[in-house]
DNA sequence: GATGAATGAGATTTCATTCAT
DNA sequence: CATGAATGAAATCTCATTCAT
């Protein structure tokens, strides 16, 4: 009996072990520029054993960007929990960590971006696509609860304003990725990054109460 | 020699033709999904004309992100013509028209970022390579420039604060982008999306002088 | 030695377990669109036992025209037994067995079409080469020796034109299949299908005795 | 002017020469073991411009169907066209006719039984499943007209006699294709053909009127 | 005997680019 | 200058068959 269990596990593994190649691949090349072929070679696995793994491209996409969704919402949990306002120090430090998960993981968010830009582009297979909906839900609701609660615990109410402050914050974060990443090498210097995750968290650490109340 | 000049110029103005039809159609069906055919279609040429324009799909990629650069740079001129603090109202309309350009523009930015994450998967021919780094110089400089002197004329030593306070003002508005057009119908209303805007504004109008100052 | 035994009648049975899986899915799917995986999976074996029962793909094919060979021909015996002139009504209940016959099994016949058409695509081995032209064989010989029976056994010389009328009767049947078949939804009603076959009948009705003897 | 209309035309030809070796290829190897690539090589093209004429192969296939239907609708008006009872002499013709179209066109037919067969194994795109049908309808119509006219003009609303009568004489017509093909070599002498051909016409010789009046 | 993950050969399809007209 | 048919290289995907366990 422990035979089925093992296998199982192995299968699970083996997939996964697939996702992190295509992530590395993606990672490297950017998100064109990576095969099938690629990927079967990164793991040293024929391009047909791929197809027993994830039934098309799509597929093994929207495998990765769940994937990515959750690591995110791991770093969510870990930076939020105390339920308390976070000191400047500790904002920088949720910012760096957020870019260094971003520079390994960011192919999951493209994926998911291009998903949605291309209009129907990469169409995820309906299971994906709830499972993606699901942890993007919970994020959100997450992050919503945190700013609700360090705002005005008595005013349940702001619901709304909780919820706009959430998502300025996370367009902050995004942009932050993207303009760090595109130019990192040509236009900034590594200490040009530091200073400006350090005005971000400034900025940030502006947010509430204000804000969230007179919304 | 006028002949010469009009021809010159009529060359011009069929390369932006192209680059428009280029544009609406990368904007209708994602950045991928659209062919060297669609787009010799769409402005009514041959596909072997079109290779009269640009020489490859990279520079006419390429021409894209310059045009794009542009409209922003255009725009951020209008901005911050004044030179002064803009109030509240300006900002959210500021954020407004960002969001605007962005709905009919951003497949430029999106080329740009590909180019980027692609890690030279889109080898821009030199002109073009210089024309963009030109705009985008321009652009930053005017930035920085814009908040050096609101904060304060007398310590032109606070550059890099400037620029890095510009670096996280323009993350915020692109991150916006971002998320707003990734959850547009599913996740937000057409009433989130003038809440969201409102708060960015309001994050941006309290960014500066403290914090360009203390950096 | 009884234990020899069983197992080969085991064998036997497990052979045409499956033989019964392809034919279904054959009869649901279309000859192709059904791979072996499919076949394996509706008899819940693995996909490795099946080559234990069939050396290859072919070999199964053929394994499927012979049974559907043999019920033919069974269907046959059942109708001509009597070695007397069929009536009208017993030609009607005949085609229109032939006919349910063929829509569980007909696919079996389409095996063998393709077996021919393709010149060669299908190479039966040997052992199956041979059971199939035995049965076809047997079954030919059956229905020449009726009508040569029915219709003037004093000429024993008419053989060859009790021949080619076997083979009009048997084009007429299998045609009869395909044509119905075809347009059953699309062209025929349940009613049109019942005036084809009582036509058919009458025409087979009317075959001997002249037919067969002014050949 | 007379420019557009040349490639128009050379263009129609190309398609009609990918048809034509298409139609040989199937009928040579079987309608399976044909591939895109054979058939590019066949007309000396590459496989990527097979691809400028046919969207998908499915569009081939059904570009054959099309054609071979009419070249047996062809056929039924040269026969027909005298509107008067064929002799036993003319409907030996006929039928050699027919088989001889068929050993050319017959593939045609055999992606039409697929089409079928597969219940949706080959979707024909909506306009040629229409022309398909029109076909159809208009050879079915002619041959009803056909064997009303000779039967009974008086008798008009024997119209589902007349139908069901065209269905058998279909039937036993695409049988013989079938039955005579598969055995051709193996079971059937040339003269065997002869003789089952003259018996098939002996039996279409006595079809009507009787057949056609008690339906 | 039984398994099913892995393979590899080949099929279909796409598309940027070229070149004869 | 303009054309668009033709190309070829590569990408995605399929599946009968094998073989280590």
């Amino acid at each position: 009996m422990g035979i089925t269990e093992r296998k199982e596990r192995e299968k699970k593994q083996r997939k996964e072990q697939i996702l992190e190649a295509a992530r590395r691949l993606f990672q490297e090349r950017g998100f064109l520029n990576v095969t099938i072929s690629d990927i079967a070679e990164a793991v040293e696995l024929s391009i047909g054993s791929l197809y027993l793994y994830f039934k098309n491209k799509e597929d093994l996409y929207a495998g990765l960007a769940c994937l990515g969704s959750q690591k995110f919402d791991t770093l969510l949990d870990e930076a939020l929990y105390k339920k308390k306002k976070l000191t400047q120090k500790e904002l920088v430090a949720f910012i760096e960590k957020f870019m260094r998960i971003y520079a390994d993981y960011g192919c999951y968010f493209d994926v998911l971006m291009f998903n949605f830009k291309g209009k129907g582009s990469i169409n995820l297979s309906d299971g994906y696509a709830n499972t993606l909906r699901e942890i993007t839900q919970s994020s959100l609701t997450k992050s919503v609860k945190y700013f609700l609660t360090r705002v005005s615990p008595e005013r349940q109410d702001k619901i709304e304003a909780a919820r706009a402050t959430t998502f300025v914050i996370w367009a902050l974060l995004l942009g932050l990725t993207q303009v760090l990443n595109v130019g990192r090498t040509e236009i900034f210097s590594e200490e040009d990054v530091q200073r400006v995750i350090k005005k971000a968290a400034l900025l940030l650490a502006n947010v509430p109460p204000e804000l969230s109340i007179n919304s």
